[in-house]
DNA sequence: AATGAATGAGGCTTCATTCAT
DNA sequence: TATGAATGAAGCCTCATTCAT
């Protein structure tokens, strides 16, 4: 009898796959990169520290898919739901969701967000998540602009731009600030801003 | 050990001080802070390993004081420029002169830019550097928020809030896209846009 | 399960035992015995790693039958070739082909070469490896001996010994030197001294 | 008071060298290179791990000083004792004593050359350690040539490489065989063939 | 105050071997 | 018979930290 078929097979290892980068992502966003050794992310998935390296080349290569995993993933899942969302609502309306939903993300992401920020910051050395970065804003920039073009906003580049660094920056302030960061206020007001 | 002897001696050790911060602030900066050893910071500053242990406790200890030492001072130096060209300057040319200082900033000192934000996303458990990181915004807020009094802004609180994440953010941006990203014309829409 | 599938069932496992021992010589005469993982033979012979265990006990059980089945059966061709030819030559003209036949093998076989005398020289602590090299190293004395006895050459015993001893010192500073080695002078050199 | 005089470290310092390179050839030889780890050579030398990569790169970089100091050392005493030898003694005796002395090494400091040979074939990735044993052969040749000509054989470039492999060879031999090798009648006739 | 040799814990990675299927 | 996922020991190496001088 031949091993278990190819097909259970290759099923169970995109399991096994998926459960590593998650416990990767899990660790990683807790306590960055440099302070979870491998040896954490094995425990915590309850399996042998070799088995990582039957999946992932090396630990960078394991960073480098977490985020290609989740990152992309992410940024993709907001804009299909604002997508779905784009026939019941008025242009306007769907830039006033845009970015709420990515207000939502802020708070229940928010160890992934800052991942992916901390990550950015240091990674003039690790070229492949530099790539994933470059292409998740690219990504995300040219989402935004259509938005703006549909609300024949001027200088739509640009502005996009600008949006999705705004984004970030308050982000990263209510990552430091914490409670003492109004986020809905801050919210409101700039979803006003963008909408008027 | 004249009184005389002891001023002197204060003196040095300031100045050995401050010399490993500034050693240290170069390497974290520009390798990281994980990447870069101590031994490393020795070398560079052309004494030992064990002094540096003479005059900080331990290599978060290091870190911390220069983020203290490099961080508030910059944030201050930036603010006090503005107060200087205060007399001449019309409060709206104010608000555009400062915030080309931060763009200034965001170009010379962009490895220490990095290292702030990318200390700041990891730095949960280091409360230390929380607390440094807390002061400064706090401090950017204050300062952004009587920029915008004078222009007699309304909301001013929470619309320096905006801008401090805003300029955080095309920071971060930038630094992601490097190159790509038109920081002149980004520059002008955002001016534009506060000073209009 | 009649006894002919025994038969058949027994010639393919002999089959597939010569084809991992032939793939495991290649790759340890090419990188060595220590930096070939048996997951390296397994692919190349292209089975599993599984496998290999239901015919060899251990990497070491493997590196003793490679050498058990190619080493003895290298020199037992040499020699056969050389009787081949014996009855069209004179005694003397045997003795020169005999150590042509064996700077041929140095050059074509080198690696396999290389590895037998590596091999040698840290075999202390595995017995059976030992012993085939015993094994072949008393085969050559005999057959070298013998061609010696046909030449009424005095001392036959030590002259063998001499002559082995000095074929493999060759062989070791070829594989040092490389193409600073001038093989063909050499080898004119010994034929004539050996054959005068 | 700086610590202690430099010169008096620099002595230590050397001291301590010496102490690892002697303890990793111990080790090498005894057990060969991949058998032997770090571990246990600071274990051996009463040290931790650590110490070791104070003073040698690598595991490969050790080794390639443990070749270095020894090897080339080792050969170096040959010559020399030769050489003190050489006013006292006719040509040929010369060649005798050259030839005896090397017998002795080849009994007293068996493992050290066992260990050359086995890292002499296994060579071909760590140039280093290629091009240390190279300049060790090219040091032999010369050598041997020297007293060759003093003797005016004709041939010595070639002789003086066939009687180095010669002596390579029977080492090679002896150390496989062991007891059952009869090193004082091959050296006896070895020396005869020569000398005569 | 200053040095840097020394430590040793801990990190990443490899790989022979096992075993459920 | 055959597979290859899984294990875990062991290897090399780094580096914050200590301490005798």
């Amino acid at each position: 009898m031949s091993p278990r078929t190819k097909q259970v097979n290759e099923q169970l290892k995109q399991k096994r796959r998926n459960q590593i980068i998650l416990t990767a992502l899990e660790n990683f966003a807790h306590r960055g990169y440099h302070r979870t050794s491998i040896n954490d992310i094995a425990k915590a998935a309850g399996i042998s520290k070799g088995l990582i390296y039957n999946y992932f080349e090396s630990k960078e290569d394991l960073l480098i898919n977490v985020l290609k995993f989740v990152l992309l993933q992410a940024v993709d899942t907001i804009f299909k739901s604002i997508d779905k969302k784009s026939k019941t609502l008025t242009p306007l309306e769907m830039m006033a969701y845009g970015i709420g939903r990515f207000f939502d993300v802020m708070q229940k992401e928010a160890d992934l967000w800052k991942l992916s920020i901390s990550l950015a910051m240091q990674v003039a050395d690790i070229p492949n998540i530099h790539q994933v970065l470059v292409q998740m804003f690219d990504m995300v920039y040219l989402q935004i602009e259509q938005l703006l073009k549909v609300n024949e906003v001027p200088d739509a580049s640009v502005k996009a731009r600008l949006i999705a660094a705004q984004l970030d920056g308050i982000a990263l302030h209510y990552f430091v600030m914490g409670n003492n960061y109004d986020l809905e206020t801050i919210k409101r007001v700039f979803i006003n801003e963008i909408t008027s």
